[in-house]
DNA sequence: TTATAGAGTACCGAAGCAGTCCTAAATACG
DNA sequence: CGTATTTAGGACTGCTTCGGTACTCTATAA
């Protein structure tokens, strides 16, 4: 199972993209060649970042769009819920009383541990520290990197 | 968004009823009417978990489903893989090296680290700790409860 | 005034999910 | 030994949602 859209992963991407150019303004079409993704899925992205106060527009000839904030205050979970919607583990965290269960499901009040468990992983990364650069920053602090250990197991 | 599926959430539910009555071998139907959930929908759920070796199963008269270890030693996370798969935040933790974009794309290294806090949270939690028992344990223990406070916020 | 670029909306196709059904195999009981 | 019961293991289907596209409108710079 895959927890994020593909949507909200692109979305992290392109956001990061504007991220590691902070003093520029960029327009979707610019921002699109760069991390590879269809223009009109950039664009829509965007769209919803800005729609979610995450990133600032600039209409007509020579707009674009820039991040709203500083990088270092823009949490990743702000971007995936600007795209996909508030994050929730199971459909009663995010529905409520809706449940029809609500009455005798014991499970219930267990999923807001791990509803927040997400959260706080989610929150506690911003965007700055998601750019090439942070990575290089990294790499020189941790110069005996054995190999290319990518090592996210995941084995189904 | 909502990260599991409605068919892990069940999975969840029917093994925790499996769990809250340990000592009884209990068959598809009788889960399913305990549950509230479609017959068929608690067959198959139960067939994924004994495939995944979390219960037992015995055929033909009288048979039916029970836990494969104590409950205590089932975790959330099994359940859930057992049903949906193994855990990924995005495409690439799971697929690897697939992603056209694994050269340039500066976010994977980091999504790691939100996968591993995902599986911690549904990894440290056990199916013991589902159970009404256990809810009721935990009453016994926070006596001053001020109030039917829900507050799993989650405003979309 | 015109070209450019975002805003908003509507739409379509594909994929995945939830749910159903059917046949085969195993076991208890008469 | 035969029958009823129950799980095993498929295949199949309808539906929702997601990813992606197209079109029109509005705002801005030159």
């Amino acid at each position: 199972m895959i927890i994020l859209s593909k949507l909200a992963d692109y979305g992290v991407i392109v956001a990061t993209q504007l991220a590691a150019h902070p003093e520029r303004q960029t327009n979707a079409a610019t921002l699109a060649e760069e991390t590879r993704l269809p223009r009109t899925t950039v664009a829509k992205l965007l769209k919803a970042l800005a729609h979610g106060g995450l990133v600032t527009a600039s209409r007509g000839a020579a707009g674009g769009y820039r991040l709203a904030r500083p990088a270092q205050a823009i949490s990743i979970a702000e971007v995936v819920a600007a795209i996909d919607g508030a994050i929730g583990v199971t459909q009663c965290t995010i529905h409520g009383p809706d449940c029809t269960r609500t009455d005798f499901c014991s499970t219930k009040p267990h999923w807001k541990r791990i509803n927040d468990a997400v959260g706080t992983a989610l929150a506690g990364m911003n965007l700055a520290e998601m750019t090439p650069a942070a990575i290089f920053a990294q790499w020189m602090k941790l110069p005996p990197k054995p190999g290319p250990t990518d090592g996210q197991g995941a084995a189904r």
